[in-house]
DNA sequence: GAGCCCATGTAAGATGTTACATGATTTA
DNA sequence: TAAATCATGTAACATCTTACATGGGCTC
């Protein structure tokens, strides 16, 4: 019943209880979704699979395409409660690797032209993941509830980096200084 | 000369660029400014500053305070040729791992008051962001330059969240249904 | 003199990505 | 029939964090 929690459980819990999937299935769904905001990788996925399977807190159960091998799993009423449990704990961890802002932190040692051109690379940036956002959109539309919402958040979230570049660049071209 | 570039690599650049300082200045340094968005560690300084130092992109010398050992880096004209080269570079890594979002993707799975609750948690952990921005905030400022546009964006960001938050407790607390 | 900050450093472990291997099926 | 997709799996690698070791100096 102790079961330590990695960075990949509380994704496969959650995906299961979206309803039952393959590996394969889970990563492809990460991927068009939860992956904008947290990845998972094959290598954590099915070595966690059989973890938590052992553990009781899925299930699996062979589901072969013709003569192509598939395992289909499903969460069990344990694995509901870690779910449960996780989206109850206090814990929120919060980590952002932003090369843009990196640079632009350090952009004090380019010419001014180039600097502000890092403004225009940096939107550029958030306007392809709204694009990809955009992709997504109608399947997060169609699914509805929280995952909608999530997805509409990071719209606000992407559109408002595009903005404040445009700002920004606006604003310091503006000025001789800043 | 061809030296491979890690995660760490222009943090220290960008940050010998600022001045000189020893591996424990870079690390506290880091710690109240790009940390909200690329964080580095004695494990990865320590070992990196011998290796540039080995490559000739800074320069290593002994600056003891009194009995205490110490040893303060500066950069040479070839580590601020890379910093530039880096500066340059198209790539721009972007990577989020938020596990607020995660958290609320799945909330389906939670009582609705229960659910809704999450956007107070949430918000909360930006104003905590926002606090420790509000700390640094006098010596970003005085600093000026990029540093302080990048902590604008910073504040920006987390405010961003917090209202976004508001928003959505409202909304769906509004509708019986969102 | 106890406890905290300065300062450097590393070992061990956790974490995560990439690339490949395997093989079946579908599509062009 | 070649290429793409479905599907599972892992080994090797890269990466990063944590915790500790060491020792001096400062403050109460």
């Amino acid at each position: 019943m102790m079961i330590e929690l990695n960075g990949v459980t509380p994704v496969i819990l959650g995906m299961l209880f979206l309803g039952p999937r393959s590996g394969y299935d889970i990563k492809r769904f990460v991927d068009n979704s939860t992956r904008f905001f947290w990845a998972a990788s094959y290598g954590q996925i099915y070595p966690e699979l059989r973890r938590l399977e052992q553990a009781g807190l899925i299930e699996g159960e062979s589901a072969p395409t013709g003569g192509r091998q598939r395992r289909v799993y499903r969460l069990t009423a344990a694995g509901k409660d870690l779910l449960l449990d996780w989206l109850r704990s206090p814990a929120l961890s919060y980590e952002l690797r932003d090369e843009g802002l990196l640079k632009l932190f350090f952009a004090d040692a380019l010419p001014r032209e180039e600097a502000l051109g890092l403004f225009r690379t940096i939107r550029d940036r958030h306007r392809a993941v709204l694009d990809r956002l955009a992709e997504v959109g109608p399947y997060a539309k169609e699914r509805g509830g929280f995952p909608y919402v999530v997805w509409q958040g990071g719209q606000a979230l992407h559109s408002q980096y595009v903005a404040w570049c445009e700002e920004m660049e606006n604003r310091l071209s503006a000025d001789g200084k800043e």
